[in-house]
DNA sequence: CGTTGCATCCAAAGCGCTTTGAAAGTGAGT
DNA sequence: ACTCACTTTCAAAGCGCTTTGGATGCAACG
């Protein structure tokens, strides 16, 4: 008996076969299962019953062709052909995603693309209808993808913003501006005068946002900014190492650093400590915190003080907003700025004294 | 005549369209374009340029429901329910397998499903039609998923192995026993008699594996091993921080910590700071390096004495594998195992003397 | 000139579902 | 008894593709 259920269970069965089984027409089977009223409560009973019991699923992509939905949202990771990187958010931002894509009855679907296909990549998931809506992850200043996105006609989200985009469209970002200027502010009022950037990659949208939030803070300070002490790249561990320890051997060195990820604060940490430096004591460092699963800031105390914002919150968002744009297109744009959480760890202290 | 032709490539075309466009037959049309040799050359070319100039792109569901393939594969991620915990390495495998699968023409799907259905997540995606084969990931010893998906009969392939599953399966792996047994010598060579090892959770296989290989090494140099130097849990830096702090109070601390990953390895080193011990010299640490694209182990002389095997060619090499059994389902069982190279870093020492 | 064989092309069926338009059944109202 | 208004069910069309089983035309052959 077990064995029939099991077996039933696994063999792949369809509408036709389902109704022939039950009596009943593939109409009635389907709206049975769909919650139409044009069925009643006794035969939808049995239906699902039997539906259970045979392990009947709907063929997705027959259900698709004919809905004209195919209930999938689309990815596109940039595989950048240089570095072959891979963001460390990723992860943690889809699985926010992910999770409220299921809810909604929404599969995901991911494409990789190298930096000189990825409209390519976009417009063949699209326009060969195996997605609804995509999310454009990591926007640069003056998106390109945006438009033809746009032009494209396909619903889609932005995890960020772009400058110089200006025709509307969805995003969620986090006010990266607000935040580094906060941060920035702090290490001033901590008695900090030589303050370092390290910085995401100059033509990221976010990178010259958190870049304009420290400007803005020193200069309401009537500090300086010094390009020495403003470095940009993508955010490794190892370069956060490489630029702090530049930094450091610089005739007037920082006396505090602002990591744009906690990665690359793991590297800064390991240049101070290489220079015999200690952390939060000789050199105050603030990271931006993405409160990735694996990488938490400490238990109790957090190890770095930090801006923090869940990227895996953000992909929950993300999800909802898009979702909500495919059920109504022509809703005007909408957007959604998350103010970042200043921790306070121990990392920072106050300036130090110059010997 | 650019917006002619890009209005063109950016609206959905299908056959019909495309072949009354041309004055041929739907049947012409998708064999000239799908390579079929009962096409003559001229009209070939004639069709290739029209489908080019209009954008025309198959509707992937419409060819998976008239081939009964969908050319998509998928992945379910465990989201562990309790620690929402996204494996960090997830990023890089996942990049490279869907680079193969690009390759091949297959698309990616997704599924987030937590513990407790991560059974039903792989049944739907398949019985559904969404995929035509997938990838199971983090094994666990004695892992219940392959006896299901055998008995569904879907194609896969398993990320690591099953200690305790006897039934023939593809798999591709990391020796992770002879790794650590190499790094676990390696270190008893260098002097050091009280070796700690922080490890996976403990009921994921390749921590079983590991641990393998650790005991074995103690053994064959007549080591005891000490309970109180095995400690095992999700692999973050918190976790390596917090374990290592913990062992190094005790009596009679380790001299040499052997690390399943980059990340809680990352934590060691924090520990032995905030302990104000050198690593190298006062204590030897070697991790797992998973070569994670972010998270490079330094830049010419390694950061870390590691094991190391880039997950993104293990995601390369298991996406090849797939699509090699979803070509012939019937073909024995095949598998991969991959060895480790042990890099030699700046974090391993001759044991220091005891003062 | 009638066949044969081959190269091209096509009409139509079918993949598994949803949905339209209609038919059959049911009970109330006159 | 007969109509009316629902309720419940169904047959068939259609989604966009592939593929089967011809049809057509043409050159070559006897």
């Amino acid at each position: 008996m077990l064995q029939i259920i099991e077996g039933a269970l696994n063999s792949k069965m369809n509408l036709k076969q389902l109704s022939e089984i039950l009596g009943l027409s593939q109409t009635t089977v389907s709206r049975a299962l769909n919650g139409y009223p044009e069925v009643s409560e006794g035969t939808r009973v049995r239906v699902q019953a039997a539906a259970q019991k045979h392990g009947y699923r709907p063929n997705s992509r027959a259900k698709g062709l004919a809905t004209g939905r195919s209930m999938v949202i689309g990815h596109v990771i940039p595989s950048s052909s240089q570095h072959e990187m891979v963001n460390p958010i990723f992860g943690d931002f889809v699985a926010g995603a992910a999770r409220k894509y299921a809810e909604y009855g929404y599969d995901l679907m991911f494409t990789n693309a190298d930096d000189t296909s990825i409209e390519e990549a976009y417009r063949s998931l699209f326009q060969r209808g195996a997605v609804d809506g995509v999310v454009l992850q990591g926007p640069k200043v003056n998106e390109p993808r945006i438009a033809v996105l746009k032009r494209m006609g396909v619903p889609f989200i932005v995890h960020g913003r772009s400058t110089g985009v200006d025709t509307p469209y969805d995003w969620i970002d986090v006010n990266n501006k607000s935040s580094f200027l906060r941060a920035t502010r702090f290490l001033i009022d901590l008695g900090h005068r030589r303050i370092a950037l390290i910085n995401g990659l100059e033509d990221m949208d976010f990178a010259q946002r958190r870049r304009a939030g420290y400007l803005e803070a020193l200069k309401q300070a009537g500090l300086a900014a010094d390009p020495e002490l403003m470095r940009s790249a993508e955010m490794t561990e190892v370069y956060g190492h490489h630029e702090s320890r530049g930094m450091l051997q610089l005739e007037n060195p920082p006396t505090a650093i602002l990591a744009s990820s906690m990665i690359s604060a793991i590297g800064v940490r390991r240049a101070l400590d290489e220079a015999g430096l200690k952390m939060g004591r000789d050199v105050s460092v603030i990271a931006h915190d993405d409160d990735l699963s694996y990488l938490k800031n400490g238990q109790d105390v957090p190890i770095f003080t930090a801006t923090r914002s869940s990227v895996r919150h953000a992909g929950e968002m993300a999800a909802e907003m898009l979702i909500e744009r495919i059920k109504f297109p022509d809703d005007a744009a909408k957007s959604k700025l998350l103010e970042a959480e200043l921790v306070v760890g121990r990392s920072t202290g106050p300036v130090p004294n110059r010997t």
